[in-house]
DNA sequence: AGCTATTAATAACC
DNA sequence: TGGTTATTAATAGCT
């Protein structure tokens, strides 16, 4: 229902994440509404950002509704004694261990370490997941380095034309040819005068990860 | 979005009210899900119908949700009793909220997810890791398939040695080379009757994960 | 904060 | 209640 087909996933971009969080929370609290007049019925509804910014619609009153609730669940444990307090917050955090202990396992697993008990199956599943963790990191890694270079490429560019000026007004020439790329050291990694940058980053890319970063660091410092 | 246009008032006729609401509650909660998973939020939605059922979705608890509802709302929301125990595990919840936090962002890059704001370095880092992992998992995974030959090799000579014996016993020779050897079936396994098992291994795992597995089951099966 | 091309939800009908 | 389809409404990607 928008430019193009999404997943349903947290979305990475936090920018896009606000602003899509913005548009469906209004979406979502028109159609709350439009089912409480529609339909006739009592809804509660609370958002919580994930910047922990409270939003909330009630087609009558929030606090009744959440006493409705409560009556309907049986449960008034909210009424804050201090034993049911420790109880509520005792439960919560039985429910955020187990929680960490669940995502630990993962983790280790993920982490390559932790397998035993796992079927060649489980294994294989981990090992497709690992396979394309991998292919979204150096996707990742890969335009930053391609954005780097571009960027290296262009600045590249503009100090070799700024030569070419500075030659001209010294020998009154443009006849540079020799002398000028001799001394542009930027060439040997690449540049692109009259050349194509594409292929320049396809070689690049191509050669061992290490060494394109190491080679790379040294000549961002 | 229907075959025709509605505006938005009370439906009189309780049957196409009835059937709006269901339809309608089903794509409310369904949105509230996504905007909880897009954006990572936390959404408590109560739908009380107006024969009084109660329908609910939460993306964590809604005894949590109503809770924290409750804590931004009452603003001086002042020490009910300055109950220690209670302070004690409010605090131990914020330690493994956090705990959980900081393992959630770990895990999600470690799926290639969120890696919007790393450096090259940190890529590399990463990158590193699950090549890492993947050779344990697979290590593992190779152990497994390697052992489970081992017991075919070993299942299938003790059946070879039967039929061996049971030969001797029908026609009174050990003579059975060919009739017996074209009937043992786990031969085109690489079973190792006088053969050399690492080197069938060898041979196993080096042919393509997905087939090795799908053979073994086969086999298994 | 707007603007559309698209997708998704759903009103009417079965 | 569940399925189908013509339409409208919501919204993803841009600016």
């Amino acid at each position: 229902m928008g430019r193009g087909k999404i997943v349903i996933e947290r979305i990475d971009n936090s920018t896009s994440r606000q602003v899509t969080f913005s548009k469906r929370r209004k979406g979502l609290i028109k159609k709350a509404k439009e089912l409480a007049i529609l339909c006739d019925a009592q809804v509660g509804l609370v958002i919580f950002s994930s910047t922990g910014k409270l939003y909330e619609y009630a087609s009558t009153s929030m606090k009744s509704l959440i006493e409705r609730y409560n009556t309907c669940k049986e449960e008034h444990h909210h009424q804050m004694n201090p034993e049911s307090e420790v109880k509520f917050w005792q439960r919560e955090a039985e429910i955020l261990t187990q929680q960490l202990q669940n995502l630990q396992e993962n983790h280790r697993q993920l982490m390559g370490e932790q397998l035993y008990g796992l079927t060649v199956r489980n294994l294989q599943d981990l090992e497709n997941q690992l396979e394309l963790s991998l292919q979204g990191v150096r996707m990742k890694k890969e335009q930053i380095l391609k954005d780097e270079i571009q960027e290296l490429n262009r600045k590249g560019n503009l100090i070799f034309q700024e030569n070419v000026e500075l030659y001209k007004k010294v020998f009154g020439t443009t006849d540079m040819a020799t002398t000028s790329r001799n001394a542009f050291i930027p060439l040997s990694y690449g540049m692109h005068v009259g050349g194509n940058p594409q292929e320049l980053v396809q070689l690049q890319l191509c050669q061992p990860e290490q060494e394109v970063c190491e080679t790379l660091d040294t000549a961002t410092k």
